[in-house]
DNA sequence: ATAGGGTTAG
C-alpha cells in the first residue's frame, strides 16, 4: 500500500523522540513469542504510517491513511483473534467518528466473525442493513480465509441475495482448497457467468493441478463468446509451463502478442517462468527486458535467469538488490541455495529471514529441512518441526517428506518412520526418502521391505534401493537388482550407472564393467560428470588403467571427485610419480580446489613413492593453502608414510603430537614398520596402544594378530586370538569369488559356503593329480 | 479471479 506524500526514512528519528504525543493506542501489536510467530505487520511499520499521516501536507491523504493505519490493525485482530483489543479500537472510531465508515463497518464485521463474536456481528450486521451484499460477500471471504468452507457455504445460502462476487468467491474458494468438484457445481449453476468467474475456474485447475482441464475449460470460454483478459492469460501461460509443452506454450505466447496482453506485468512474470521452464533463457531475459514496470514478482523470477546459466552468486546479487523483497523471494533464494549444494549459506539466509520478520510457509519450511538434512543439523531440525506441529503443518506431505530425510541423515530412522507414518497424504518422495533413510543407517533390510510396499515405483525408487545396496556392502547383489530394475522396464539413467559402476569397482569385476560401459554409450549418457567418474574409478579399481585414463581425460566436465578418482588410481595401481604430476596438473587447471579426498590420495601415492618430504609439503598445504583440517586418514598416511622409510622414531613422535586420537590403524601402521625394520622395542610400546584402542574393534585385533604372525610370534597371536573369542568379536573371514556366465560365485575362508562346493573340490583334486602326472613326466 | 518459491537417488 502506497501513500501519496509518503515522508522520507529521514524523518523517523524525529518521530522516535516525540512518539509519546501520539494519543494512547490498545497495544498496536502483540510481540511476537519467538522469532518464528512474528507478524509481517510490525510496529515499525504501522508507526511509519501513522508518521506519515501526521506529517503529510493533504489532510485529505493524512484521513485516508489513518483509516488504513486503522484497517490494519482490525486486520492483525483479526488473524489473531485479539476480540478485547479490537473492541477497544473499535470505541475508539465510534469516538472518532468513523465507525459507521462502511469500509471500516465490513472490517469490523470480519474481525468479529474471526473472534467468534456473534452477537457483534450481528448487531453491525443489522447498522449495515441487512441487504448489504458487499458485508455478506466479506464474511463469506472471511469464512474461506480461514478454511471454513461450510460456513462459507451457509452465509451464503442464507444471505438474501446473491451476486457475481459472492458466486465467484465460492468458486474460487472451493478451488483454493482443492474440492475441485464443489467448485465446478456452483460453477455450473452461476447466473451471472463472466470472465472473472470463468478465470477463477481456470486458475482454479491450475493450482490444483489440472492443466489440461484449464486449457479444455479455457477452449470453452472462447466457444460462449467470453474474452480473456490478462488474469486468464497468466493463469493460461502458468498451465503450459507446469505442462512443459513447447508447442502449446508458443501458440498461447503467440495469443498474447495477437491480443495486445504481452505489455501486462503480471503476464509478463508468468512469461519469464514459462520461458525459462522450457530452457528458452534469452527469450525469458528478453520479455523481463522490454518490460515497462517490474514487482517483486517480475525481480523474483528473474532470479532463475542467473540460476539457468549457473551463476549463483549473480543470482544473489539480484536478490540483494532488488527493490523490494517478500517472504517468496526469501523461500526462492534459500532454494536455490539448497538444491545449489549451499546448505550453510541456505540455512543463514533462513535466519536472517525470520529476524526481518517473514513468515516462513511450507514451502520455505521444507527447503530449510532439506537444507539442515544435510547439514545433518539435528537440533534446528526439531525446532523446524516444533513450529510445524504448532501451526499445523507437520501432516503435509512436503514437510513430512523433508523431516523424513532430516531425522535419517542424523541417524533417526525411528523418528523419520514416526514423520512417514504421520503424512496424511503419502507420494512417491515420501516412500523413496523413508527407503533412503533405512538404507543409509545400514537397516537394508527394512529398506528392502519398504521398497516391496512402495504402490507405483518410479526411477528414483529404483535407485535408491540400488544404492542401498551398494552402501551397505552388498555390491554381489546390485546387479541382481539391476537386472529385476531393467526387467520391470524402468531405464536406467546417470545415477543408476554411477551406482552399478561403483559396485563393479568393488568387486573388480571389469567384464561387467565393460558392458555397463556400452549400455551407457547406447543410452548416450556417457558425458555426465557421475557416470564419467565412476568408469574411471571403476576400470582403476580393476587395474585397467589405460581405460580409466581415457575415460578420465574424454570427460567434458570433471569434479573434484573425478581428479580424486584418477589420482588414487593412479596410486593404487603403481604409478604413483604420475598420480602426483596429475595432481599438479589439477591445482594448475582444474575450475575445482582440491578436497579432503584427493589429499588423501595424494598423500597415499607419496608414502608408496617413498616420497617423505614432498608428502610433508602437501600434508602441511592442506591446511595453510586450503584451509582443509587433515582428518585421522590423512594422519595415518602420514604414519605409513614415515614408517614404510624407516622413519620409525619420527612417526612415532608424530602419532603421539597429534591434535586428536589416533585411529586404530595409525598404530598399526607403526607397528607394521616396526616389525619390517625389527624395533623390538617401539613394536612392544605399539602394540600395548593397539590393545588400549582395540576394546570393540575386531579389525584391529586382526591387524594385531598378523604383525604378531608374520614375525613369528605365535603365542601372542594365540592370545590375540583367545581375547578375541573370549570378548565374542567374530573375524571377518576373508572371500574371493568369480565371475561365471554373468554369476558371481563366492568363496569364503570358512569351506563348504558354496552350494556347489562339493563339486568343486572335486575337480580341484582331479586337476591336482593331472598336474602330478604332468610334473612327473617332464622330471 | 492472477503471476514468482518446495521434498527423494549418485
Amino acid at each position: 500500500m502506497k501513500i501519496a506524500g509518503h515522508p522520507t526514512l529521514s524523518y523517523l528519528p524525529f518521530f522516535h523522540r516525540h512518539r509519546q504525543t501520539w494519543p494512547r493506542c490498545p497495544s498496536i501489536s502483540p510481540q511476537p513469542l519467538s522469532g518464528l510467530s512474528s507478524n509481517t505487520l510490525t510496529t515499525s511499520s504501522l508507526t511509519k504510517r501513522v508518521v506519515g499521516s501526521l506529517i503529510s501536507i493533504n489532510p485529505k491523504t493524512a484521513f485516508q491513511a489513518y483509516l488504513e493505519t486503522c484497517v490494519s490493525l482490525l486486520k492483525n485482530f483479526s488473524n489473531q483473534g485479539l476480540a478485547r483489543e479490537g473492541r477497544i479500537l473499535h470505541a475508539h472510531l465510534l469516538k472518532m467518528g468513523v465507525s459507521s465508515n462502511r469500509y471500516i463497518a465490513i472490517k469490523l464485521l470480519i474481525m468479529y466473525l474471526n473472534c467468534k463474536k456473534t452477537l457483534d456481528v450481528d448487531r453491525i450486521l443489522k447498522e449495515l442493513g441487512e441487504f448489504d451484499i458487499v458485508a455478506w460477500n466479506c464474511m463469506i471471504s472471511a469464512h474461506i480465509e480461514n478454511g471454513n468452507l461450510e460456513g462459507a457455504r451457509r452465509l451464503f445460502d442464507e444471505m438474501p441475495k446473491r451476486n457475481e462476487v459472492s458466486w465467484t468467491a465460492l468458486i474460487a474458494g472451493f478451488m483454493k482448497f482443492g474440492r475441485v468438484d464443489d467448485s465446478m457445481w456452483y460453477f455450473e449453476r452461476n447466473p451471472f457467468q463472466n470472465v472473472v468467474s470463468w478465470t477463477a475456474a481456470i486458475s482454479g485447475f491450475v493450482q490444483n493441478g489440472l492443466n489440461f482441464d484449464a486449457l479444455k475449460l479455457f477452449q470453452e470460454m472462447l466457444e460462449s463468446g467470453i474474452l480473456p483478459n490478462e488474469v486468464t492469460f497468466t493463469s493460461l501461460v502458468r498451465a503450459c509451463t507446469s505442462l512443459g509443452d513447447t508447442g502449446l506454450g508458443r501458440s498461447v505466447f503467440g495469443l498474447i502478442v495477437k491480443t495486445g496482453f504481452e505489455h501486462n506485468i503480471s503476464v509478463c512474470n508468468s512469461l519469464i517462468t514459462l520461458h525459462l521452464r522450457m530452457g528458452e533463457v534469452d527469450l525469458a531475459r528478453m520479455v523481463f527486458d522490454q518490460m515497462e514496470e517490474r514487482d517483486v514478482v517480475s525481480w523474483t523470477a528473474s532470479i532463475d535467469l542467473y540460476i539457468k546459466t549457473g551463476d549463483l552468486m549473480e543470482a544473489r546479487r539480484i536478490f540483494d538488490e532488488m527493490p523490494e523483497r517478500n517472504e517468496v523471494s526469501w523461500s526462492m533464494m534459500i532454494a536455490r541455495y539448497n538444491q545449489s549444494g549451499e546448505a550453510e549459506e541456505a540455512s543463514k539466509l533462513f535466519k536472517r529471514m525470520v529476524h526481518n520478520g517473514f513468515k516462513p510457509n511450507i514451502s520455505c519450511l521444507s527447503s530449510i529441512l532439506s537444507a539442515l538434512a544435510s547439514l545433518e543439523a539435528l537440533l534446528p531440525g526439531k525446532s523446524i518441526h516444533g513450529h510445524a506441529i504448532k501451526v499445523g503443518i507437520e501432516k503435509d506431505v512436503f514437510i513430512g517428506s523433508t523431516l523424513i530425510d532430516m531425522y535419517c541423515k542424523c541417524g533417526q530412522t525411528l523418528d523419520g518412520r514416526q514423520a512417514f507414518d504421520s503424512i496424511s497424504d503419502r507420494n512417491l518422495v515420501s516412500w523413496n526418502s523413508m527407503v533412503a533413510g533405512y538404507s543409509l543407517n545400514g537397516q537394508l533390510e527394512e529398506a528392502k521391505e519398504l521398497f516391496e510396499q512402495i504402490p507405483k515405483r518410479n526411477i528414483v525408487s529404483w535407485n535408491t534401493i540400488v544404492a542401498g545396496y551398494v552402501q551397505n556392502e552388498h555390491c554381489e547383489h546390485v546387479l541382481e537388482v539391476f537386472n529385476e530394475m531393467l526387467l520391470s522396464g524402468e531405464i536406467p539413467n546417470q545415477s543408476t550407472f554411477s551406482s552399478v559402476l561403483r559396485a563393479c569397482a568393488s568387486l573388480a569385476s571389469i567384464e561387467k564393467g565393460r558392458n555397463l560401459h556400452g549400455k551407457i554409450i547406447k543410452l548416450g549418457i556417457q558425458q555426465d560428470v557421475f557416470v564419467g567418474t565412476a568408469l574411471t574409478d571403476m576400470y582403476a579399481k580393476s587395474g585397467d588403467i589405460v581405460s580409466s585414463k581415457s575415460v578420465f581425460n574424454r570427460m567434458p566436465e570433471k569434479n573434484e571427485i573425478s581428479w580424486a578418482a584418477m589420482i588414487q588410481g593412479l596410486a593404487d595401481n603403481g604409478f604413483a610419480e604420475d598420480s602426483l604430476i596429475l595432481f599438479e596438473e589439477m591445482k594448475r587447471s582444474a575450475r575445482v580446489a582440491p578436497t579432503e579426498l584427493v589429499f588423501l590420495a595424494v598423500l597415499f601415492a607419496c608414502a608408496h613413492c617413498g616420497l617423505v618430504d614432498k608428502g610433508f609439503q602437501y600434508f602441511e598445504s592442506m591446511e595453510r593453502i586450503y584451509g582443509i583440517k587433515p582428518r585421522g586418514r590423512h594422519y595415518t598416511c602420514m604414519v605409513d608414510m614415515l614408517a614404510r622409510s624407516g622413519r620409525l622414531s619420527e612417526a612415532e613422535k608424530f602419532i603421539e603430537a597429534m591434535p586428536f586420537q589416533p585411529e586404530a590403524n595409525a598404530w598399526a601402521a607403526l607397528l607394521s614398520g616396526c616389525s619390517i625394520y625389527k624395533n623390538e622395542d617401539m613394536a612392544e610400546r605399539t602394540a600395548r596402544k593397539l590393545w588400549e584402542l582395540m576394546e570393540e574393534n575386531s579389525a584391529g585385533y586382526i591387524l594385531l594378530s598378523n604383525i604378531y604372525a608374520s614375525v613369528g610370534r605365535w603365542n601372542d597371536v594365540s592370545k590375540v586370538r583367545k581375547l578375541m573369542r573370549e570378548k565374542g568379536l567374530k573375524k571377518i573371514g576373508g572371500c574371493s569369488w568369480v565371475e561365471v556366465r554373468n554369476q558371481v560365485h563366492s568363496f569364503y575362508c570358512e569351506d563348504g559356503c558354496h552350494t556347489q562346493s562339493a563339486e568343486i573340490y572335486g575337480i580341484l583334486e582331479l586337476l591336482m593329480s593331472e598336474m602330478m602326472v604332468f610334473q612327473n613326466l617332464q622330471s
